[in-house]
RNA sequence: GGCGCAUUCGUCUAGCGGCCCAGGACGCCGCCCUCUCAAGGCGGAGAUCAGGGGUUCGAAUCCCCUAUGCGCCA
């Protein structure tokens, strides 16, 4: 059997990562098959469209690389891939259904059902439809407190009897007919509800299997009853357990970002998101968490996506991110930092940044880094024109604290070695420094924490000489006669 | 309220009757490495496998009940 997924969304706001994440287990799941992965807009709802939402999901596939084969932009044989253009076909349905007694108009008032609900509410009965116009006698009753009213099409469900999905996820699950209520499949301005369209849009475009979020389980035995009445085969059901808050809660913008794209906003690279989804409710065995996209196409499959809800846990993901850094090739990754520091460098640096300078500076970083945003606040120092800013007193440090003078010695004395250096690159700083040192009774840290704040203004930094050698020997003694200055003022 | 799904360290999970007085990872703690910070290495704390009944020579694994969480229906 050829398998053919699909990712349906509806544009009614921003992509979550619960929803993105059914996205690449569908995708997955095609690749691994080598079966089709299709995109369907699923606008039916038309008073919560959000313009530029289908977009904005779009952008979102394609910074995770998920292509897809059929869908909006790349079209295929069941164009077109949008609900709201394909009326007719469930219009068409909901009539035959109509003339083959499995379906019928309703037009019961919304004013009627809410009495109704209220009702049953009061009795504490479950809620649902009462089938008055399933009988032409009630149909004509209805008609007449409603006149000119446009009726709505709802499924006739058998009233005995039981269903069972096949959950290949779940195993089976059987619902009790008599619970399900008669559903509406059309509405009376014409558009389907979900109910009819996904599964009238599933036969037509051929899809073998749909893999979507647990929230929907519940509605697959209405989807089947359909499936039956209409004469067709339905495809194989897998719901994925659900995404949770950090409070158990379903995902929401209080535990942090739930867009896709936030995430690249925020600096994650989306591989690490890709592998970090794609272990949320599948897993490849006991040990292994770094997986490449090669390796999950090659062994994900329904049967090792687990039961249970699962928390997306955001430290994980930044970890995981920080493993996909350090991966990198160092170009690669310069290449991508480039632009974050184009944008978020402070404003005195001037632009374009040189390029070459970036790539001898990025490996100095890669391991520092958890997340792309970081780089720019990390590296400003290696960009600023002049001598950075900072509070002299960081200078002396702990070991030099109430004794500046002694500080400024042991920097001068640096300098006055350093001007010296001809090769300035790490290995002859370091010979010359650490020496120095213990020439000076100085523990080799406590000399070159003076260093690093003169130099790069900062405490804490990537390791000093290679610092040094990527700041240039200019730079660097600049910087360092200016921190002279400063001690001279703090010795006086 | 009804129906449904789920329940293994704080979190993601491995486990599909004996290999488990439960393994890996994140996070946390300690040590090592070390010019700071990271990264890395080593080690540690952390789960009476939700609770209770069964089945079985033997259960985290099978069955039943209860509890809790979540979902759907309005």
């Amino acid at each position: 059997m050829t398998v053919r997924v699909r990712f349906a969304p509806s544009p009614t706001g921003l992509l979550h990562v619960g929803n993105l994440r059914t996205a690449l287990f569908n995708w997955l799941f095609a690749r691994h098959h080598g079966g089709r992965f299709i995109v369907r807009v699923e606008d039916t709802d038309r008073a919560r469209l959000v313009p530029g939402a289908v977009e904005y999901m779009l952008e979102a596939l394609r910074w995770l690389e998920l292509d897809w084969d059929e869908g909006p932009e790349v079209g295929g044989p069941h164009a077109p891939y949008v609900q709201s253009e394909r009326l007719d076909l469930y219009q068409g349905l909901a009539r035959r259904l109509v003339d083959e007694g499995a379906a019928y108009e309703c037009y019961c008032t919304p004013e009627r059902l809410e009495a109704l609900r209220r009702e049953q509410a009061a009795r504490k009965e479950p809620p649902g439809y009462d089938r008055r116009c399933r009988t032409p006698e009630g149909r004509e009753q209805a008609r007449r407190e409603n006149p000119g009213g446009r009726p709505v099409v709802r499924f006739a469900i058998p009233l005995e009897g039981t269903t069972t999905v096949h959950d290949l996820i779940r195993g089976d699950v059987t619902f009790e007919n008599a619970r399900l209520d008669d559903f509406v499949m059309l509405k009376s301005d014409g558009f389907p509800t979900y109910h009819l369209a996904a599964t009238a849009d599933d036969h037509v475009m051929e899809i073998s299997h749909v893999l979507r979020g647990e929230d929907w389980l519940a509605s697959t035995p209405r989807h089947l009853l359909l499936y039956r009445a209409l004469g067709w085969e339905p495809p194989r059901f897998a719901h994925l357990p659900m995404i949770l808050g950090k409070d158990r809660a379903k995902l929401s913008k209080r535990h942090g970002a739930t867009e896709a794209l936030a995430y690249r906003d925020q600096g994650y690279l989306p591989e690490a998101l890709f592998n970090f989804l794609g272990l949320l409710g599948w897993s490849l065995d006991d040990k292994t968490e770094i997986i490449s996209r090669e390796e999950f196409v090659r062994h994900f499959d329904v049967d090792r996506i687990g039961r249970n809800p699962a928390i997306f846990d955001m430290e994980k993901l930044t970890w995981m991110n920080g493993v996909y850094i350090r991966q990198m090739p160092p170009h690669r990754l310069a290449a991508v930092l480039a632009e974050w520091l184009e944008r978020d460098l402070p404003p005195e640096v001037p632009r374009p940044l040189d390029r070459a300078y970036v790539e001898r500076m990025v490996p100095l970083i890669q391991e520092r880094i958890k997340l792309l945003s970081e780089a720019a606040e990390l590296t400003a120092f290696f960009f600023t024109p002049g001598v950075p800013a900072y509070d002299a007193a960081l200078l002396l440090g702990k070991r030099f604290q109430d004794r500046p003078a002694e500080a400024l010695r042991a920097l001068e004395t640096a300098v006055a070695r350093l001007r010296g250096v001809d090769a300035w690159d790490a290995a002859a700083l370091e010979a010359v420094l650490r020496p120095l040192a213990e020439e000076l009774g100085l523990k080799a840290g406590d000399l070159f924490g003076v260093v690093r704040v003169a130099v790069t203004g900062r405490t804490v930094a990537p390791p000093l000489f290679e610092t040094m050698e990527v700041l240039g020997r200019e730079r660097c003694l600049e910087r360092m006669e200016a921190a002279l200055g400063r001690l001279a003022a703090l010795a006086r």
